[in-house]
DNA sequence: TCTGGGGTCCTAGGACCC
DNA sequence: TCTGGGGTCCTAGGACCC
């Protein structure tokens, strides 16, 4: 029995998602004029999530930042995304999706795969994703492409071919006809870098890549990489469609500020913001982390980063938020301008840690119930996009386990 | 023109153990 | 006292995805 996947993929989702909510308010459609979401649009330093198809037209690419295209486009509409909205509709078309086939893997809010290989025909498959592609259309009020494939790899690749609201195949016989011919680039887990190696090798599209010798390419991009490259350029994929949602494996927050900052005050209170955030996600799921990650980022975009292994694992603020603290002065000379913080946890575990009551921290508890306090204010403030938490956090000056925010400022943990 | 925020996986080298 | 080799854990860095 042939295998038959199809990759559903919202056309524009953030732009076809706010689209829709405006229409149902009577507002005009901003899918039908050059228009795009971004972060915050009066941030100078926003970056544009999705854009129009008419903005599309304009040149206008994701990411790239809005000031540039609104230099492509004078007149271009700039939008907020809405998140709980956008949760909402990417909830219905996966459950849409699902009514179709209960193997289904969601790739990321508005892509997934469905594995049809016992729900239809090679035949009839085209029949039935466009039925699929009309279903959600008519119902949600926004457009998706389809694509077709004998696996993953070429049902992702056929969605990817014309847009919008769209049926794609791309069976394994029309690989030569239909992928061979186009740039490498297009070929997935193919980026700018690898894009760069293959092309100085001569190697322009993924014909060529299907056809080049293992050892050549080895060496150009390492042997795993070399063997994926060359099983997709050819469009072999045995990957399943994977319906266990994988747990998470680390978690990050981090900060953009809208000037590059020096100030060490300025910093560390970034730094005690993303500390809140991560720590809180990981207490809502229950983990606790061995490592904890911190980074800067300076304005040529260079990263430097540091981690460290934790005694036993926590998800205590004050001790992944002073892990942090105390790697930034390894990374940071305490005068080059800072673009960016961030924060992040790995090794995740969800074992209590051990409770060597005798020898713990007294102060822990404290700590502990600050945390809890910020859980619970979370909860209640969640409508609001963000929170003023102005609770002050120290509790014994100048002890070694340091969580101090400085008098009278304020931390602003953003959701 | 000037680049967000959140993830995953892979590689390489050093430390340490058996 | 000196030696080899494999396995595992950890850190740093780089590439990709949406």
């Amino acid at each position: 029995m042939p295998r038959i996947i199809f990759h559903i993929d919202v056309n524009s989702a953030f732009v076809s998602w706010l689209g829709v909510k405006l229409v149902k308010e009577g507002k005009p459609d901003i899918r039908l004029v050059p228009s795009v979401v971004s972060g915050d649009p009066s941030d100078r330093r926003s970056i544009v999530t999705a854009a129009s198809i008419p903005a599309k037209k304009l040149g206008i690419r994701v990411p790239e930042p809005v000031s540039m295209a609104l230099r492509k486009c004078p007149g271009l509409i700039i939008m907020r995304g809405d998140w709980e909205w956008y949760k909402q509709c990417s909830e219905d078309f996966i459950g849409i999706c699902r009514s179709y086939s209960p193997i289904l893997q969601q790739f990321s809010i508005d892509e997934c795969f469905i594995d049809m290989s016992l729900r239809c025909t090679p035949e009839n498959a085209v029949a039935v994703a466009t039925k699929l592609k009309d279903h959600i259309r008519n119902t949600l009020g926004f457009t998706v492409n389809v694509g077709i494939g004998s696996n993953k790899l070429l049902a992702k690749m056929a969605s990817d071919f014309e847009k919008p609201d769209k049926v794609h195949t791309l069976w394994a016989d029309e690989v030569p006809s239909k992928m061979w011919p186009l740039p490498v680039r297009d070929l997935l887990w193919v980026g700018k870098k690898t894009e760069e190696r293959l092309v100085a090798y001569g190697i322009r599209t993924i014909g060529q890549l299907a056809a080049i010798g293992m050892g050549s390419l080895t060496r150009l991009v390492g042997q795993k990489f070399a063997v994926q490259l060359h099983e997709n350029a050819n469009g072999r994929d045995d990957s399943p469609v994977e319906t266990e949602i994988a747990e998470a494996k680390s978690y990050s927050a981090e900060r953009t500020f809208q000037t590059d900052l020096v100030n060490p005050k300025d910093i560390d209170r970034a730094l005690f913001n993303v500390a809140c955030i991560v720590a809180h996600r990981i207490r809502r799921d229950d983990f606790r982390a061995s490592c904890v990650s911190m980074f800067v980022k300076y304005k040529d975009f260079t990263v430097a980063q540091k981690q460290t292994t934790l005694e036993q694992p926590s998800d205590v603020t004050a001790i992944i938020l002073n892990a942090a603290r105390k790697m930034l002065p390894e990374i940071w000379d305490g005068v080059t301008p800072i673009r960016q913080v961030g924060l992040g946890v790995s090794r995740l575990t969800h074992e209590s840690a051990v409770q060597m009551s005798l020898f713990e921290d007294p102060r822990m508890e404290y700590y502990r119930e600050w945390d809890r306090q910020f859980d619970e204010d979370r909860a209640r403030y969640e409508d609001a996009r963000m929170l003023a938490y102005e609770r002050k956090a120290a509790p014994h000056k100048d002890d070694a386990l340091v969580f101090r925010y400085p008098d009278g400022e304020q931390a602003l943990a953003a959701a």
